[in-house]
RNA sequence: GCCCGGGUGGCGAAAUCGGCAGACGCAAAGGACUUAAAAUCCUUUUUCCGGCAACGGGAGUGUGGGUUCAAGUCCCACCCCGGGCACCA
């Protein structure tokens, strides 16, 4: 009779159909269980699946039946962000209400993923770009607008061309916009809103040391660097004649004694009254190419006012100027410029012959001589030729210096931030409109709270470029003031939608909440997040954007946990022709190709086997034949097994112990590093082993390594995993098993091999019980008749003897 | 420039605590079965030298040093690749 051959398709599209209604995962709070509450980062309801997806899902799925079979209560939801969707595709978003485009989008991402049998819990799902989510990021920006965290006003924003949008700081990379990587992003001065990450900027750098243990260190410096904060202090120089202020940041006020000029900020307010109208063009020209040049290495360039600021610690006379490097944005767009002890101003002073005077000496060497000084000496040291201060350690003079500012009021110790407030406004049709209508009379106005949700209008002109496409719908436009009553008009920006995704994970716990974003009690038992997977390309974005929504619901009384993930990965990306996969790139591989010709479970297991999780993947499809070849030959040998009478059972010790060796190390791949393709490549060690011996083994012992071998395969192939399991008798769904334990004394080889080495290479190797004592192995070694060859005629200088593992004889 | 990763066969990789380098797989070559092909199975496959062969010997984890009985693994210096930050005062 022919053997029954591996017929993906039938299997697949079988447990499919039954799966399809069935819900696998169904977490409840307060089971008895232990919870585990697992997440892949941000699922995109537009377009196919592609291979960078799955790899994303095959991590966390993988991860949740294991923990599933091992007893957790696990939460493992899907649920659809907004962003991604063709939103600005005037075509589409002409023709479609969003909310309908959204769901049609989503049904299908749906029937690919269960297509592909991952284990989310449907019931769960999440869809951001929808009138109940928008009603809950609305509510949530009226709690922030009545406690001043979120605000509007005018400044420098970014503004993409190509999106017909602002930005956020955090959405420019490169000087470029994040979704446009080659449209340099422009500097316009709109009003705008704003959510002010930055009263949380302390404790969003401070909290990251109790996240080391769980995030990776990358992720965790790119925080850190980003929200760059830096202590120091305030100081006011004087304009000299009329003494007005002019207010300089700076973390080496030790220093001070050092400062050759004062350099303003080209934008900096008090340019305008310093520069003479000849200077004024040149300003204008300075701001100009600097913005041509791009973020890139614009060279250095200077104008002098004319003016001179008094020093209030020296009283010396200083000139004032303009220089191109120093930035409006950060501290007060001014600074004292100390050649001799900053790298930057050395370049700039030496580029325009003003004064080098080094003030500070190393701790065990001599001042710099100003005529021939070369380098800035950039270290803390012994402060000198500064007054009273002179002879003081750099740190000790700082703080004096800076009570003393205190004391006289022209100063103060002062913190700065790098990072700055979440620009939020965005002029697209597509995301939560910002619930506020502005009215003459009465300014700004918040939308009552019964108005909830303020929708998108529907049918509308997507117009493209430049202002939001709203403001050409006057039945969403023109409204009455909720306060007077008056004519009013409607706010027409709508949010960033890394808003969507800053809290979509606590919605998951509570999705059909009508009366509140989530029920506090059910996010106190899922909460935090034990397991976050996704790419490190967000690690500014996104989950700093979602640290810091959470720190403001706990503020806002919601939930009680500071952080929402415990443990993050980030898995590496999938390079396609030296190009990093992605949607906007257009260089995606569609899952679908594979699926048709090996199967969704040889998809899903090749993809794991082909690298560790964390590094970056060159994808190739060369290599998942292996991946189904291995799974059509499990398929053969447990189907012609099934029942089988079986055989002697000489070779039943072997294969129980390989057999328990191979459950050991794929539990402990799964525990620690999760490594799933030396977990794979375990599987067909065993498989290799199993088949060579087939013949030799028990109906019994056979009929126990069916079993376990099926429970093994659950999380990399689920689908061929219940078929087996149904093939063998047994009761369903193997999903609900208990995950296989090992017994540790069948897991042990009968010998240990102990090799034998001569001057630590390589010349023998003897079988012993284990146990073997040093000095019965060191005989053993020395008596063996080859080993004892080569050291005839040599002296024995020493035996290192390693127990169960090797002897090395060093000889001379 | 600074901060993280990384560099191992033709390829993807493994070696988890300093103890046999290359597990597992791909590709390739040869063979079995077949009218043929596919599928399947078997053999070889880091490299060099010797041998008909079993086998024996040398070299080898980016480069150069070092520690050690023993180094892919630890230390020092350097080269290359990837990523992040970069006038942040």
């Amino acid at each position: 009779m022919p053997e029954k051959q591996y017929d993906f398709n039938q299997i697949e599209m079988k447990w499919h159909e039954r799966w399809k209604d069935g819900v696998l995962f169904q977490a409840e709070e307060n089971s008895a269980k232990p919870k585990y509450y697992v997440l892949e980062m941000l699922p995109y309801p537009s377009g196919t699946l592609h291979i960078g997806h799955i790899r994303n899902y095959t991590i966390g799925d993988a991860l949740a039946r294991y923990k599933r079979m091992r007893g957790f209560n696990v939460l493992h939801p899907m649920g659809w962000d907004a962003f991604g969707l063709p939103a600005e595709n005037a075509a589409i978003a002409n023709k479609r209400d969003p909310y309908e485009w959204t769901s049609y989008n989503i049904e299908n991402m749906k029937r690919q993923h269960r297509r592909m049998g991952f284990s989310y819990d449907w019931s769960r799902e999440v869809t951001t770009c929808d009138p109940e989510y928008y009603r809950w990021n609305q509510w949530f920006f009226l709690k922030m607008l009545e406690r001043g965290l979120a605000y509007r006003k005018q400044a420098l924003v970014n503004w993409c061309a190509e999106c017909g949008t602002v930005l956020a700081n955090e959405q420019v990379v490169d000087g470029c916009c994040w979704r446009h990587e080659s449209i340099p992003v422009e500097q316009r001065a709109l009003e705008q809103w704003f959510l002010r990450i930055t009263s949380y900027a302390d404790e969003l750098l401070s909290a990251i040391k109790e996240l080391e243990a769980g995030w990776p260190e990358r992720v965790l410096v790119m925080q850190r660097n980003w929200i760059g904060r830096s202590e120091g202090a305030e100081i006011d120089f004087h304009l000299e004649g009329s003494g007005k202020p002019i207010r300089v940041f700076t973390t080496r006020v030790d220093t001070i004694y050092g400062a050759t000029c004062v350099i303003l900020a080209p934008e900096h307010p008090l340019v305008a009254e310093l520069a003479s109208s000849d200077l004024k063009p040149q300003v204008k020209h300075m701001i100009d190419a600097r913005a041509a040049k791009g973020p890139g290495d614009v060279e250095k360039a200077g104008l002098f006012t004319g003016k001179y600021a008094v020093n209030p610690y020296s009283g010396e006379k200083i000139p004032i100027w303009i220089g191109n490097f120093v930035l409006m944005g950060y501290g007060t767009g001014a600074i004292m410029a100390v050649p001799a002890h900053d790298e930057r101003d050395f370049e700039f002073c030496s580029q325009y012959h003003i004064a080098i005077r080094p003030v500070i000496r190393p701790v065990d060497g001599a001042l710099a001589d100003a005529a021939t000084i070369k380098d800035a000496f950039t270290d803390d040291g012994i402060v000198e030729s500064s007054g009273l201060y002179s002879g003081l350690a750099s740190a000790e003079a700082r703080r004096v210096m800076t009570a003393k500012a205190v004391a006289e009021g022209f100063g103060k110790g002062a913190v700065t931030f790098r990072i700055k407030d979440w620009g939020i406004s965005r002029q697209r049709y597509w995301g939560t409109p910002i619930p506020v209508v502005h009215c003459a009379k009465c300014g700004i106005v918040p939308v009552p709270e019964k108005d909830l949700p303020v929708v998108l209008p529907l049918g509308i002109a997507i117009t493209g470029k430049g202002r939001s496409p709203l403001e050409n719908v006057p039945e969403f436009v023109n409204v009455k003031c909720p306060k007077c009553g008056g004519d009013a008009r409607r706010e027409t920006d709508t949010m960033d939608t890394f808003i969507d995704s800053a809290w979509y994970f606590y919605r998951y716990c509570d999705a059909h909440n009508s009366s509140a974003p989530f029920d506090s009690k059910k996010i106190a038992y899922w909460f935090p997040i034990d397991q976050y997977i996704g790419g490190v390309e967000h690690a500014i974005l996104h989950l700093i954007y979602s640290r810091f929504w959470t720190k403001m619901m706990r503020d806002l009384g919601l939930i009680t946990n500071s952080e929402p993930v415990e443990r993050m990965f980030t898995q590496g990306m999938v390079i396609k022709d030296g190009a990093k996969m992605s949607k906007s790139k257009g260089n995606v591989v569609s899952a679908d190709q594979m699926i048709e010709r090996f199967g969704a479970d040889t998809g899903r297991l090749f993809e794991l086997f082909a690298a560790p999780p964390e590094k970056e993947m060159d994808w190739t499809d060369a290599g998942a034949n292996g991946a189904y070849k291995f799974l059509s030959r499990v398929y053969r040998l447990v189907t012609r097994n099934v029942g089988a009478v079986g055989g002697a059972g000489e070779g039943d010790r072997k294969v129980q112990r390989k057999l328990n060796q191979t459950i050991k190390k794929i539990t402990e791949d799964f525990e620690s590093r999760w490594h799933f393709n030396t977990s794979i490549a375990a599987l067909m060690e065993f498989l290799n082993l199993l088949e060579e011996h087939e013949k030799q083994v028990s109906g019994a012992v056979m009929a126990d390594v069916l079993e376990k071998l099926a429970l093994l395969l659950g999380p990399f192939a689920p689908y061929l995993a219940e078929e087996l399991w149904e093939e063998q008798g047994r009761q369903g769904p193997l999903f609900h098993q208990t995950w296989p334990a090992y017994d540790p004394d069948l897991a042990r080889e009968e010998e240990a091999e102990i090799v034998i080495q001569v001057n630590g290479k390589v010349r023998g190797r003897i079988f012993v019980a284990f146990g073997t004592p040093r000095e019965a192995l060191e005989k053993h070694a020395i008596g063996d008749a080859k080993i004892a060859a080569l050291l005839d005629g040599k002296q024995v200088v020493k035996v290192i003897v390693v127990p169960d593992k090797l002897v090395n004889i060093v000889v001379k």
